[in-house]
DNA sequence: TTGAAAGCGCTAACAC
DNA sequence: GTGTTAGCGCTTTCAA
């Protein structure tokens, strides 16, 4: 439901402009604004009039100033990459749903993390949520000694360093055992060399053939994050003989670039190749690509991320460090049996 | 470069305590902090030194407070929209090289514009700057009343709002022209409903058909911006006789949809088919892709905005409202001659 | 329930 | 060049 555009005052009103109006003291007003006890009815009343016809907003930063809470918590995310998108959309009704709000700070070609994290303590945010950060440990360790630090989406071991995030390791296995229920014998993984959840997804991969004792029918090859690294992937895998019969990769956004390539090729998915992809993000969505995948919940994510700095900063309560989520396998169009062996 | 990861501070630490450090005053570190004259040289270097072992970080929630100014330019942008990322990506080097900070307010399937104006006017900014924005004009007319306010990438009428942006007709008339240059007489275009661009660059259409005595060749297809509402069009593409050589797509995305059900109902491009997109997001660079396009200079656009934006905050003088870019062809490999005709 | 006074961290205006 | 004083808009004592 679009919210009505809320009117523009003229110039900035302040708490002091609405006690004058109202006939009360600033306090009063301030009492009334934040909607906490200690003002009488017909009082509250007054003071809230006053302040819609002047046009009020409070403002943060004085707020922020004096009462030594910010209730801010500070958001480190990738300007170009899908997921994340996914992820600030659930973080903003999961922070809001709690008492805080969000600042964002995005990466980019020019700003890297340092940078995007140095801005969001300018700002005084009380805590840290970042996805899929590359930033060393050790760093992420020393912030997170002075303020709430949750990873999102990343494998972190640190003592002090929260984590929320999907089990990787069993989102590969699903797929794997998918295809392999499908009739799959050869299966090839295009893997996301260091970024994040790369190691655990290889991981998985390996585990699931070993568990079909299919560990021989490896094969690893280099991908990344990017449809451009999916795409070069493709073009090794295309060359490698025998071709396998399906395709685990690395993320949706690889995966698509995968699947370029493959059907320029002339390769059909699925008749002559399975493909799969990790995310469910909106690309794997797309009617058009219809990509089978591994779901990572971002709103049981992002509330869970949320959960825990809101936990940490308003009870001093310290449970498990690490959350993990399970993965759900999303069967669509780029997968099915193998063409010469009839499935199960 | 990557910027060394800043150290973090144990507790807050104020100007007072860098004050007490140094053996000077509170103002005198102000001063120092800020680089602006009126400090003698050794007194500069015992502050700096104080601040940096102590982790002094300004708190400019404080600083926004003091100054009435804030130096903070609101920026709203679609959080899924690629070639906003781009413009995003543009605007953080555009506003630090003249002395702002940007704080972004996404737009996500439920946090619609208004509250994502609403967010950022709590913050104080200064001025904003609204990515394709589908506001109404009059509600865009009463924030611009009030503050500075630029909208990039779209066409709005109002004597109170800055406007930047590509020339979206002339950008269309290009393609038509390249794709006519090849040898196509028959030319459909996708559009882009009522989204931000769409009506001038069927409007550009158009006037190249007429240009060239193609007009009745016309072949006008309802699109979108999103990969599913190219897949939907090409499926009615492809229903067409006879079937038009080429097509011009509202956007990349939307013609990356294109491409897809294309490819997959087994035409070849651009051997039988050419297609070009608009923006030159990041999505028509990727190797697979590679989109014949319409560029839209990104960090062009951003400087614009930034600059519009700085020179109405500094300085009164206001020229012109509409700062017009021109676009460029960039062609790549999803266009070609049609198949029965030689190229001239 | 209400108001007066103080101060969050910082910068602007002024004196020295 | 430097320190003093005052106050941005708000919340937090604390007294009435």
């Amino acid at each position: 439901m679009p919210s009505r555009p809320p009117s523009v005052p003229d110039r900035r009103v302040t708490l002091a402009d609405v006690a004058a109006r109202a006939g009360v003291s600033v306090p009063l007003v301030s009492i009334v604004m934040r909607g906490v006890a200690g003002a009488s009815p017909e009082n509250r009343e007054r003071v809230r009039r006053a302040a819609e016809d002047l046009g009020y907003r409070p403002d943060s930063r004085a707020r922020m100033l004096r009462s030594s809470r910010s209730h801010l918590i500070g958001v480190v995310f990738g300007v170009q990459h899908a997921f994340h998108g996914d992820l600030v959309s659930g973080l903003y009704p999961a922070a809001e749903a709690l008492g805080y709000e969000l600042t964002l700070s995005a990466v980019t070609p020019t700003r890297d993390e340092p940078r995007a994290v140095a801005g969001l303590l300018q700002d005084r945010c009380e805590a840290l949520i970042l996805l899929g950060p590359q930033l060393p440990t050790a760093y992420l360790g020393e912030l997170a000694r002075k303020m709430p630090v949750v990873v999102l989406a990343r494998t972190v071991r640190h003592r002090d360093v929260d984590v929320v995030r999907t089990d990787d390791s069993a989102g590969l296995r699903q797929a794997v055992d998918h295809l392999v229920g499908l009739g799959h014998r050869s299966i090839a993984h295009i893997d996301g060399g260091h970024n994040p959840g790369a190691a655990e997804r290889r991981r998985g991969y390996h585990a699931a053939l070993a568990a079909h004792g299919l560990s021989d029918a490896a094969r690893l090859l280099s991908g990344g994050l990017s449809e451009d690294d999916g795409a070069a992937a493709a073009r090794v895998l295309l060359d490698l003989r025998p071709m396998p019969t399906a395709v685990t990769v690395f993320n949706d956004r690889c995966a698509t670039g995968v699947l370029d390539v493959l059907r320029q090729a002339g390769m059909a998915v699925p008749a002559e190749i399975s493909v799969t992809g990790y995310d469910d993000s909106r690309l794997a969505r797309l009617s058009h690509v219809a990509l089978t995948t591994i779901r990572q919940d971002a709103a049981a994510l992002t509330r869970a991320a949320v959960d825990r700095v809101v936990g940490r900063l308003d009870h001093e309560t310290i449970g498990a460090r690490e959350q993990i989520l399970a993965p759900a396998l999303v069967v669509r169009q780029t997968t099915g049996p193998p063409r010469s062996t009839s499935a199960p």
